[in-house]
DNA sequence: TATTGTTATACTCTATAACTATA
DNA sequence: TATAGTTATAGAGTATAACAATA
């Protein structure tokens, strides 16, 4: 399987890049980063969210999150509110306008990537996530 | 389809990450970074690359592949020779050396491929090619 | 003494623009 | 006047370390 499996590795990586991509220009319309978007999911879906859960949830530093956190609470998408059981601490939580937002986004990528695997049937789609299930082990 | 599709997005996301991990871990014993990696490829292959040409080869500025070229030649991996029809021309040349290295990383990474798609049949890696082809188009 | 979030700082990656030597 | 490669410079993105408040 030489060849066959580098290709195979290659087919993955083009697909992936794909999807960047498009995901890139989904968000465009809302000007939020793929860092950005991915925070704001995370705390409309928790609803109070520590700075260093956000940071481990991103696998980024949590000098990165502070800056996620500032750009979306910028816009008025989250706030920051303290954490009654701990002073140092800060929670974030989605604002109306946040919840708003992360919803329309959602939809914005479901139907993207609807469209992505339009082209395979209801069974290859089955298959292509059973093979990639096994591949992650 | 709608969670099943977005499933199936973050599978291919995952799948391109763990590569990218592996491929990264592979290129370890020789110091090499993976745009390095692809550069000297690109450089062992053609025998005789503008550095333009590199530029183009890995979607990169001009300016990145003077650095690219730069980091290869300090380590006596390519050479930079004049190019004898455009005097304003370089072209890149692998030495032994370098097309030693590029045959074992290539094998290294035929070894790595073919480990992470082992626990699949020869079938299921075929169809795991089409189903991938088919939504690249 | 350790931890939370922040400020300050630096490093990597990459892009753009200006420069030279040719064409 | 345009092009190939380079130098110089700047901008994102992200990491580390130091710090103040709190545990």
């Amino acid at each position: 399987m030489d060849d066959e499996g580098v290709e195979l590795g290659e087919l993955v990586m083009r697909a992936a890049r794909t999807q960047r991509r498009r995901w890139r220009d989904v968000l465009a319309p809302w000007a939020l980063s793929p860092h950005q978007a991915r925070a704001l999911r995370v705390v409309v879906l928790q609803e109070g969210v520590r700075l260093s859960d956000l940071a481990e949830a991103l696998h980024i530093a949590p000098r990165s999150a502070t800056e996620v956190a500032d750009a979306l609470q910028e816009r008025g998408l989250v706030e920051r509110t303290p954490d009654p059981t701990d002073r140092r601490a800060v929670l974030l939580r989605a604002t109306a306008d946040g919840r708003r937002v992360q919803g329309e986004v959602d939809a914005a990528r479901r139907a993207d990537t609807r469209e992505l695997f339009a082209r395979l049937s209801a069974a290859e789609r089955a298959e292509l996530a059973r093979l990639l299930r096994a591949v992650a082990e």
